[in-house]
Parts: C-alpha cells; structure tokens; sequence
DNA sequence: TTCATATGCGTAATTTAAACACAAAAATAA
DNA sequence: TTATTTTTGTGTTTAAATTACGCATATGAA
C-alpha cells in the first residue's frame, strides 16, 4: 500500500456571550499560510493525545482559555483545504463564559480577540465554513439542549436568559410563555437572592440544574423551547 | 515539532431495511488485527481523495455495494482504539436499498453480510461504538428529516414506510394520524398504480419527491414526525 | 356469498402553544 | 412626598396541533 501522508488537526470554534451579542474567539496567525490573517484557533493532534486533549491544550496555548463545554462539530477533509499539503482537521465547537477568563496571545498566535459573529473578518483556510457551521448548530442546538446557561453566569436572572435566547433565535420571544416553559422543565433551581439593574423590580436568581437535567434526560424527558 | 504519525481511516455503517428488520452491513476481516472478526467495513484514506470518496471506494471494494444516502457520523480519535497504532476513524452511516445490490466479499474481507441490528456478531475495535451511535442517530434522524424513504423502494405502499418507522422507532403509531402527518408535508406523489399483497384491500404506491422536499426546506418547512 | 384483512377517509376529545392583561417592586422625576 | 417610569412576576383566554377513535371500501380466502 502507498505511505499515507495526511496530517491530522483540530480547530475549536469558542462562542461568548455579553449583553445581547455572541462572540466568537480567533487568532491573528504569526506565521504562513495566511499570516496575519484571522483564524479559528487549532494546531496539529499530537501522537498519544485524545482529539478533545489537543483540543484544550491548543486553546490554552494559543489563547489562555480554558473552555467550559464541548463537543465535536465536524471534520473537514477537502484534499485543497490547506496549501501545506493534506491536511484534515476534527472541528469542536466550544461555549465559555467570557468575563470568566483574561485572554492572551501565544504560540502561533500574534493576537487573540472576541469578534461579534455579526462582523467577523475575512478568515483562512475554510475557516468560514467551520465557523458557519458552528453558528448553525448553536443555534439549533439550544432549542433542544441546555447548552446555552453554560454562556451564562453561574446565577442570573431570567431576563438574562431570555436575553440571550433571543439574540441566538433572532426573533422576539413572548416573556410570560418563555418563562412558564423552561420552568415547567424543572432544571433551575430558584435562589433567595436578588439583583438590581438600575431602574425596576429586582429580579430573583436562578441557577442551572445540570444534575437534575440529566436525571430527567435519562427518564426520556425532553428539554425542547 | 515532534513528527506526526497518526493514520486516518473511514468507516462506514451501512443500514438496510426490509419486512420489518432493520439490518447493517458488515464484513469479516480477512487479516489482523480481528482477523476472522466481523467488522465494519472502513479503510484508509487515500493522500488525494476526499473522505466521501474513500467511503465510497472502500465499500466498493470491499462489499460491492454503492450506497443511496452518505452522511459524516463522528471522528473517533482514541489512541488505544487500535492495537497497530494511532489510527483516527471517521465514521459515516449510510442507507441502501438492500435489494438493489448484491454484496460480494473481496480485498480486505472474507464474508460480507446483512445482520439484523437485534442480533448482532461481537465486533472488532471500538466497531460497538461507532454502531451503536450510528443506531441512535438513524432513529432521530428519520423523526426529522424524510430520509426514511432512500431505505424503501422507490415506489411504496403507505404500510411499507409505516412499518419502517414502527420498526425505527420501537413503538406503535396510529395509522391514520401517521399518514396525515407526512401527506401533509406534501412530499409525496401518489401514484396512479396498485399494489397487493395477500388478502386486503389494494394499496396506491406513492414516491417521495425530493426536489419538492428541498423546496420546501429552503422555505423554511420542517419536516417533523 | 360471507368472512377476514388491509386500505382510505373522517370527526370528536384532549393537549399544547400562542396571545394577551395586569399587579408588584424598585429607581427616577416632579 | 407623590407620581411616573421601568422591569419583574403571575395569571387567563383563545387558537392550533395532536391524539383517539369509528366506519366505509376493496380485495383474497373460506
């Protein structure tokens, strides 16, 4: 048989959150191809590591974060993808809480920085199409998985939530029924503690039940908005 | 940078569907490792091929099957899931109409055969994983996208594809109400031919219309059981 | 001709989702 | 101090979708 010489990688498209806007996390690269250029971070899988392991330890290189959740997205393996040669790469798709960690530039990284997904710069590679991708299952994801408190505060009030939900969905939600609904779900826990935001009635904190949710997922219960 | 030696396979899980069983493809493997094991039929990816094709050609290859329906499962990447080495699957699952082709074992297999999903043989590696998953999605996929139709013949009465689901889903539906729901989706041509099996009033086969469903999607119409 | 079997079409009951109204608690303005 | 604005919290009413179910029709078999 001829010698196989593919190159294996992984990239980690990392989603924000703040104030209404969903942000993406990328890297001006240091060195060619593209350099200079904007990218998902990512590097090469070394020999004895699991695809998730490369995953954090390129993350943390390059960009000092440490990722909250993650899951497996995609594996992108056009034969042109790379000038380097062949080269495939597993893409994940990761959720932080941004105010959570101080980012910084290392590794093949000149720059690190949060891009508002609704003003991305030009990307290398098929960076675009990763990142597309990603978006898509984010947003699809969330109407049947908890996935997006892991964007949140540990504690928030509702209207954070319902917030965010509607910057991901892109259209209005009814308050009143969005409420009744994740409640009716049973995987927030109602604290005693209150916040105030300026002008109106303070709002109770909520916290996430992630226990309690894969209680009810492994008795068939479906968290669906 | 320490060299690289990962190698990349492609596996494929091949589903198949007649009278009420559901069955996947498999071979047994003609040489070590998991020699005279069955296996899922896979292979190594060729420097210069896409991925699509290298599932293509190895099932070619080794099973003389050309599939109906291809899609990416999951990369599995674990460093011990190969006693030759660091070996990274990429698993896709597939859909045939069993009765379209004849299987024949060559290259790499000994046996090709169709195993009812309910019986399966022990397998090799972490082929359990890969099938189990591949179980898991088909039985989602089909309750929201209409690919339960590429494993029907191309002109079906409606009991076939009521069976079909039945079977995937592992429960009873009301017949009427089934039928409404995917007449309403309006993917389907009725045909102006009967058909009869045995005893019973005939059927009107219908024909699932692909080019409309893709229409519908872009329109934004959920194709939702 | 009658019976068993599977198809095809309809309606009623129930459940779920969508639309909507107002009270409560705080900051701010008059 | 009092009225006003703002945001939170809790309903109820209406529309839509799902589920349950009844019965006529067309065939093969007894």
């Amino acid at each position: 048989m001829n010698k196989q010489s593919i190159k294996l990688s992984v990239d980690a498209v990392v989603f924000g959150y703040e104030e209404g806007i969903i942000s993406v996390l990328l890297i001006k690269r240091k060195y060619e191809p593209f350099k200079g250029k904007w990218a998902i971070p990512g590097g090469f899988v070394l020999n004895d590591e699991t695809l998730e392991c490369a995953v954090e330890r390129e993350l943390q290189e390059e960009t000092g974060i440490k990722i909250n959740y993650l899951e497996q997205l995609y594996s992108f393996g056009d034969p042109e993808r790379d000038p380097r040669g062949r080269i495939v790469s597993i893409a994940y798709f990761g959720l932080v809480r941004p105010n959570a960690f101080k980012i910084f530039a290392s590794t093949d990284a000149s720059e690190v920085e949060w891009f508002n997904i609704k003003e991305l710069p030009e990307l290398s590679f098929d960076h675009e199409n990763i990142l597309d991708l990603a978006i898509k299952r984010l947003q699809g994801k969330i109407t049947y998985e908890p996935i997006g408190f892991e964007l949140l505060d540990k504690k928030f009030p509702f209207s954070d939530l319902e917030k965010l939900y509607v910057t991901l969905l892109g259209r209005d939600i009814d308050r009143r029924n969005f409420r009744k609904k994740i409640i009716s779900f049973n995987v927030l826990d109602e604290l005693n503690e209150k916040v105030s935001k300026g002008s109106g009635r303070p709002a109770n904190l909520f916290q996430f039940n992630k226990k309690r949710y894969f209680q009810l997922k492994k008795e068939g219960i479906i968290f669906e908005i």
